[in-house]
DNA sequence: ATGAAAGCGCTAACAC
DNA sequence: GTGTTAGCGCTTTCAT
């Protein structure tokens, strides 16, 4: 195609140049069904001859869609949990683009007024870009702790799909995609039984998280299929190496556990350093599991067996729903709920 | 402010409610300097009586531009290098915030062609972004090989901030930043030397990255400024975990070094495995530094002393400089140069 | 199958 | 200071 420094070509500089009108050049565009095959094959050649590409905001302005998706993302807090959000970023753009559609990304501490000045609103930036027409939906992603925004954002009609259950409002109607973290747990326990392990601790997080608790309901339940005891097996701390470190100490010395599976590669790694301090070699002597299957879990020595989300599948599904939702199309299914899976690593 | 659930309000509505022409809206929104103090409290009454948000894609059509900064993400490589990217990526949203962006993510076209050596088009993505007046300008982040999108976009006219140096074209106009690795390993090598450290190896990469020579030469020049000898304590590989272990055990059966200095933290965590295969303890018995403080840095065990890229400056800088380009300011200064720090933890 | 007219919501340019 | 006019580039009627 050609390089032109001067003005960009509009649909009405390549009408002129195939000698139609600009509808038609729109329609070969949008509904080249519409177009005899000579004329669009003129059209198109005007168009390549041009380099000419329709121009967003004014298809955006009289479409009124923008074709893209909005994304809160929160200030970089080192830890997996913003690492799995970062490898579901990636998925998520890689899906949008196959359904025609750009992610805008937007954070949490922007468009401060007098309604915000008390703390981190869990509502602050959505307001602003769903009034002024700025994105066509939003994913939400941080619904760890309950899910303030899908309440207000469904008040609003705004089209989003959730990455998170509605824990805290079982009655909600509103699209979501979720990872089956109690199956992901089933399958770790399943793994180091195979490996004939039987006292299996949980090396866990508070009770106030809920995607805590159900990870941890998938080690209760399984162990309990098993015919296996959980009786002060099990620990709850922060999503810290010092809690997963101290906890594993702690259960060594007063209940000899032979595994530890663990909410997190971040407390799974805590583990690990407990195990070295005691001369104990993760993978021989005592098998550890963690949760997330992050970069951290690939490079330790000698590598960590871990939990791993589809996030590929998820952010495929959550573009499908939001396509649906898009197209007024009736949801079939509000909210969809994906395996995980094992990878194995020596650690266990 | 009120809830309407019917048509959105425009600059007409609150012209009505507040009893003046649309354009003075508009001026009470782009210009309140021009408004008498009386108009523009009741302008913005009637604006936050209807909570109007002027529409994006109208305003982007008339002042062509969208506000929006583009950058290409690559899929999840699951690595070091793309970690650092998604903490870069976090650090620039708050800065474009602040600079009154948003940062519109696109990934490479398509399929990746078996043919192209480097994976994928180093141009794919901008050129339709550019043509359709999507993003007002790009931060073009892969420079690791050297940066053909620079020239591409520069012949293009297309606004552009790199995060990395122009390592292959050095009389490049273009606005850059980037983080001195010399530097950086040059504070990792003083912090060893300090230790007591003399028999200090490099494991880094392949001669064709420009990022590897350079924080190679880090090494070089400051052991030489130490008065200590490079003589065949240095290894280069890919970035894997895997090389890292098998330089560490070559070097260490052969040479007899202290202490490793690598290129990256995947490096070096291959360096711990190697170490703990031979029963020598990190930071006890050997030192090890690693590059770009990864979460996995952190987390494991004993901790990985590591050089860290102030990220958050890069994307402050590029931001700022981004502005100049877009307001048509000259540039002060095409290209800096920003330090690293060296976070200590107990493998060193 | 193609063309003419209208208008999406906003701001630049100019009048008053 | 404020109002009027025009038009950014596109798609949606509706006519032919």
């Amino acid at each position: 195609m050609a390089r032109h420094s001067g003005p960009a070509p509009t649909l009405a500089t390549v009408a002129d140049v195939a000698g139609v009108s600009r509808q038609t050049v729109s329609n070969a565009l949008n509904s080249p069904h519409l177009l005899r095959p000579e004329t669009l094959e003129r059209v198109q050649q005007a168009i390549d001859s041009l380099g000419y590409s329709p121009n967003r905001a004014a298809r955006n302005l009289r479409t009124r869609s923008s074709h893209l998706i909005g994304l809160r993302v929160d200030p970089a807090l080192e830890g997996t949990a913003n690492v799995t959000m970062d490898r579901f970023l990636h998925s998520l753009v890689e899906s949008s683009k196959d359904a025609g559609y750009h992610v805008l990304l937007f954070s949490s501490e922007g468009y401060v007024d007098e309604a915000t000045v008390h703390g981190v609103d869990p509502v602050a930036g959505y307001e602003d870009l769903l009034r002024s027409t700025a994105v066509d939906a939003f994913v939400v992603t941080d619904t760890y702790r309950g899910n303030p925004q899908a309440g207000w954002l469904e008040s609003r009609d705004a089209p989003f799909v959730a990455f998170g259950r509605p824990w805290d409002v079982p009655a909600a109607t509103h699209p979501w995609v979720d990872v089956d973290g109690a199956a992901g747990v089933a399958l770790a326990i399943d793994h180091v039984v195979e490996r004939g392990h039987t006292r299996i601790a949980w090396v866990g997080w508070q009770k106030n998280s809920f995607i805590g608790e159900d990870r941890r309901s998938g080690w209760v339940e399984s162990m309990h299929g098993h015919g296996l005891s959980t009786s002060r097996l099990s620990a709850r701390g922060e999503d810290t190496v010092a809690f997963g470190r101290r906890a594993a100490l702690a259960l060594l010395e007063t209940e000899r556990p032979t595994a530890f599976v663990c909410v997190s590669d971040t407390v799974a790694m805590g583990v690990l350093h407990a195990l070295q301090e005691s001369d104990l070699r993760p993978g021989r002597d005592i098998a550890v599991v963690g949760f997330d299957d992050s970069v951290a879990a690939q490079v330790v020595p000698p590598g960590l067996t871990s939990v791993r989300q589809p996030l590929e599948q998820v952010a495929r599904e959550i573009v499908n729903l939001l396509g649906q939702r898009l197209s007024h199309k009736p949801i079939e299914q509000p909210g969809r709920l994906l395996s995980p899976t094992l990878t194995v690593r020596s650690s266990s």
